[in-house]
DNA sequence: GCTCGTTGGTAATACGTTATACATACTACA
DNA sequence: TGTAGTATGTATAACGTATTACCAACGAGC
């Protein structure tokens, strides 16, 4: 309510000389102005209005984050993460939860546009970038968070990521190295480029084997399920359920992320499956709730806090100079975490056991 | 980069023009001009710029949100709820995460005020109001979520909260009926007044069976530990370890909320523990995750979405209108959801063995 | 022919702040 | 005394939009 005017019509003086103290510029002032405008600021409870000033300075120190839903906790630990990297460099984050939904990606790219904000870290998305082409030439300076930037030459300006593909070959290999030949995948709609990455990785190390990823062991979720990640666990639970109870059922699951893993070993224990005895679960994310769920989630892990750093810090380098991160596009080393919800395959074991004596 | 400025001139119209367009004035309008300025609108790819409009509005369609942390599951998924609540009215929300940080949590509302932000959500805070007093004297509204609004007349407008007393009530209630005498409660920092109440509550209904909680049965968390709410699991974990090697341990655990519930679980296992046989564990809150874990977690239900949805509409509503909400302080039944990690105490059982036959 | 209302549009101002350029008063020095 | 130099403040024009008041043209009714 009250604004500089009114601080300056207290302190009797302009209202240059208010902005001026509000900014510390107050090197050449007389102690007497700049004690007599302090007082009126605290008198009057006085807070600058950071609309009029972005206005006038034409952008504002805040960043937008766009995740699929700040109510998984792998994209709310992320979130948080991020915010404190800005934070630590003077920013702010405002954070959106477009659902990997494409439409709802364009409009909160617009609104917050229109909040003046010119650049925002994009969290796993769809494959395709088009629908986001225009703000990037409009001026919007997008960051990509865990995706690969394939087909989006122009409008990422930088990027952060995991060697997704990696990942899903580390997982695989060490279900492999297990005994495992009937692995399957589960995941929900596919349509980010990180699940894709994650998928063809472990076909790829599946065949290096000889193996083939067969269809009835990939499982997608409902046909065209427009679902957040809310249900991520209720939909690795059925997962499991079917992909168990179908004829010659895997021996391992693979699971997109953690929330996946996590629900998909629900579901096996409601049929009566023991993890690991007689299912091997491996989990991507390393979530916190991973170490300290029964069994402790085999998984792989993402260094998210590195990469919160690192994202930010590229992202604040490209819009502050004009040249551009030095090195734009990061692709850091996923690692493989083993704890307890992998083992043997039952067969195997028996062979071996078998052989030993 | 378009202003409303190079919209008119390509159209050849007003500025004002241009304006009416925008906002839906175009009732009297010319066919020919109306559509003149449309194409240039999408010709030029104008996005109007919400920073000058609300500077001239005067306000914005923003809530703020502040809670502990959104990498805590439940404060993820309320604030999505929130987020979608406050949407569908046409709202936007800024989230921002304060650790229960009585500082934080003041330089967050400044820079929420100074954003022209005049309604925010606080979720479970310091028992105190005082540091957010002068905000709501400058004119800021808000709204108490997940706690008492008690110390907090005149600052808080409106407010949604479950029976915090009532639902720790039924988790001990629940426990004593199992048989358990000796519980304990852990916690970390108590210095917010939904956990108060929720220690008081769990006390008050021991003693109504003449039992005492004990000092030793309060596990509060590492002295002046500023931690936030990504530890909340870690803590847990501590904590059984430390409760349940201590002389003449607890047979059952009532957790402040289920990350730590969970946490707890853990830190037993560890130990070897196992949840239910050898310890109980209830938790707070009903996290999806309770739901899927191992065992599946006995807790106090909050219905978040459907708080999510009363906060929302009564803050917009006190917003709106002058007269304020009409049932300003709402309070929820929370609902004991008793699932698999309860059970007797051994003691209690071996007794009932004995003498069964 | 005159006023009046309607339709389709324009011009000017305000919103709260910042930045630039400029004004005053005082000091130092020739 | 005049000139330059140096502190210390101030006036004012933006920033991009929304609103208010206003204007022109054109019929219609008297």
């Amino acid at each position: 309510m009250a604004g500089i005017k009114d601080v300056a019509k207290k302190a009797g003086v302009s209202v240059s000389t208010v902005s001026n103290v509000i900014n510390g510029r107050h090197a050449k002032m007389g102690a007497r102005t700049l004690r007599r405008v302090q007082d009126a600021i605290t008198e009057l409870n006085y807070t600058p209005n950071s609309v009029a000033r972005q206005l006038k300075s034409g952008h504002t120190k805040t960043l937008g984050l766009v995740v699929p839903s700040v109510a998984n906790p792998f994209w709310g630990n992320v979130s948080q993460l991020i915010e404190k990297a800005a934070l630590k460099r003077g920013y702010q984050v405002l954070i959106c939860n477009a659902e990997r939904d494409p439409q709802l990606e364009a409009t909160y790219m617009n609104s917050l546009y229109g909040s003046s904000v010119r650049g925002t870290i994009l969290g796993s998305s769809p494959v395709s970038f088009d629908h986001l082409r225009e703000h990037s030439e409009k001026g919007m300076h997008i960051a990509a968070f865990d995706r690969t930037t394939q087909g989006a030459q122009g409008v990422v300006s930088c990027s952060v990521s995991v060697d997704q593909a990696l990942g899903a070959r580390l997982a695989t290999r060490h279900l492999i190295g297990l005994g495992h030949k009937r692995i399957a995948f589960i995941s929900g709609p596919i349509g980010t480029s990180s699940r894709i990455a994650r998928l063809e990785g472990m076909r790829s190390e599946l065949e290096k084997d000889g193996l083939i990823l067969e269809d009835d062991m990939i499982w997608l979720g409902p046909n065209a399920c427009g679902f957040g990640d809310s249900h991520a666990a209720e939909l690795g639970r059925t997962a499991a359920r079917e992909l168990l109870t179908q004829d010659n059922p895997p021996t391992a699951l693979f699971a997109v992320n953690d929330m996946y893993a996590i629900g998909a070993c629900s579901g096996a224990r409601e049929l009566g499956y023991r993890v690991p005895d007689d299912l091997s679960v491996v989990g991507f994310d390393d979530i916190i709730m991973s170490k300290v769920m029964e069994p402790p989630l085999t998984t792989v892990r993402q260094p998210a806090d590195q990469m919160a750093e690192l994202i930010v810090a590229n992202l604040i380098h490209t819009l502050e100079d004009e040249d551009g991160a030095e090195d734009p596009h990061v692709i850091l080393r996923p690692e493989l975490i083993v704890r307890n919800s992998t083992a043997a395959p039952k067969s195997h074991r028996e062979r071996s056991h078998r052989a030993m004596p």
